[in-house]
DNA sequence: GCGACAG
DNA sequence: ATCTTGTCGC
């Protein structure tokens, strides 16, 4: 897959992460999602060697065949350090060598982690879809800031997060009895697709197929074969 | 100053 | 994220 050419260093401190972060949420896009949109591209990460190499790995999903179209994944080493709200510094440059290997070209990508449910509005899902010049949501586990009612304890029941009077994203009901998934968009795309978009790839599991083969795939990758 | 804090 | 077994509940 083509990306665009590289925007930034990603040897920098924390600081200087914060100001690039304000710099570049500018630049995200909102745009409705195709309607088309059937195959979307699911990425996570995992480490190795004692935290000292990180693995990312995209599985590409179809959502009408409901099978694997491709995988892909690289492994580079971990430059910065994990501090809440700077994730992407961590994780991104492994997700971008990894999508640079596809041969197919999704229609969107979903990440394991936040994309405008950010303090600064500039979450993982936000900084990899301006990065890769695609439409990109977040589909986190947990909150990094904010709060929200309880959803309805049924598939699809959903609740608002709230930020500083601000509705960031959205708290989603994947699974009965199960916690909420947390739902926000990343580049090109708009909150209520990207809704419907993550609850039309559950099957059953909590979180997305995509990024739950995502997560298979590169704890496979990491132990097992 | 205190508590919270994606993966 | 990662270190780790069994166990409670639907």
């Amino acid at each position: 897959m083509k990306l665009p050419p590289p925007r930034h260093p990603w040897s920098l401190s924390p600081k200087r992460a914060i100001a690039l972060q304000e710099r570049l949420r500018s630049e995200v896009l909102h745009r409705r999602l195709p309607r088309g949109t059937r195959v979307v591209a699911g990425g996570d990460c995992a480490f190795v060697d004692g935290g000292t190499r990180i693995v990312a790995c995209w599985v590409v999903w179809n959502l009408a065949t409901e099978s694997v179209v491709e995988t892909a994944s690289a492994i580079r080493p971990v430059r910065f350090p994990y501090v809440p709200g700077l994730l992407s510094f961590r994780e991104a440059p492994a997700l971008l060598a990894a999508a640079r290997k596809l041969h197919t070209e999704p229609d969107a990508f979903m990440l394991d982690g936040h994309g405008l449910a950010h303090p600064r509005r500039f979450g993982i899902a936000c900084h990899v879809g301006l990065l890769l010049g695609r439409p990109c949501l977040g589909c986190a586990k947990s909150l990094l800031c904010g709060a929200h009612d309880e959803p309805a304890d049924l598939p699809g029941g959903r609740a608002p997060i709230l930020h500083r009077e601000e509705a960031i994203g959205i708290a989603l009901r994947t699974r009965a009895g199960a916690k909420p998934v947390y739902v926000s968009v990343g580049h090109l795309a708009r909150l209520g697709d990207a809704v419907q978009l993550a609850l039309a790839c559950t099957r059953g599991y909590r979180l997305p197929e995509p990024t739950r083969l995502a997560h298979i795939e590169v704890t496979r990758l990491t132990r097992g074969g």
